[in-house]
DNA sequence: TTGACATGAAACCAAAAGGTGTTATATTAT
DNA sequence: ATAATATAACACCTTTTGGTTTCATGTCAA
């Protein structure tokens, strides 16, 4: 019952290239399902299915107004991707982060040459 | 030939949450891949198979040394969903954002109450 | 009230995903 | 040389995905 029941995962959500776009065009604005299917190359049917998973992943929220169903963005289930990649952002930011990183855990192999190798 | 041929999506490797704990694994040290499998209940072929498609989305890579093949972590790849993200952080951290945006968009429906409601 | 519109819901389908097991090959330790 | 190890390469299987079409239902406008 409480908001976030979220069946399907964030990650899987918006693992599909269909899904990311129809979350870019409910950044302008709330749209109802036949507006969002006009974007795309496929039937309506194929896109609610889209809307669901995003739904179902607390991205977007869909509100009956008479006929039309209205979807609005819901961006904050986004943190959790947000969370997790913070976690890997050192690792491409600067290899005294790893160094830091390895010798903490005393990890070992593959960090053979560190000296140099200028930043990228 | 390039570096980054990327036969798969970053968005699509990182879905599954078996990847994601590979990759959580080569973030403590390089494996062969007997020892990743070693973390999972499933066969070493299917623990292969993610390592393929992290490798093809350039999350990871492998080096054959004697006739053990050794993965690495490869974490830029991350860096075009930190930057996807970063787009809809707005749209989380406060409804200023939000507004500014919609002003400058013209996009209206959708936001009703923006007045108070304080931040978080 | 009647037709057009917007969505809901169901049945169906091909392809991709995620697994399995078997067999072959290269490498290392004895 | 030989056995054990580590991986590669297949063939095969089941479930999930992403899509389709068809039909039913609720709502709005004339």
């Amino acid at each position: 019952m409480s908001l976030s029941v979220e069946k399907h995962d964030v990650f899987q959500a918006i693992a599909d290239p269909t899904r990311r776009k129809i979350l870019q065009l409910l950044v302008e604005k709330d749209l109802p399902i036949s507006e969002i299917t006009l974007n795309f190359s496929m039937s309506r049917t194929a896109v609610v299915k889209h809307l669901h998973i995003l739904s179902d992943a607390g991205l977007v929220h869909g509100q009956k107004i008479g006929r039309e169903k209205i979807y609005h963005l819901q961006a904050k289930p986004l943190v959790e991707v947000k969370q997790w990649l913070s976690y890997y952002e050192q690792f491409w930011n600067n290899k005294l982060s790893i160094l830091k990183h390895v010798v903490e855990n005393d990890g070992v192999s593959g960090i053979t040459r560190i000296e140099k190798e200028p930043d990228k």
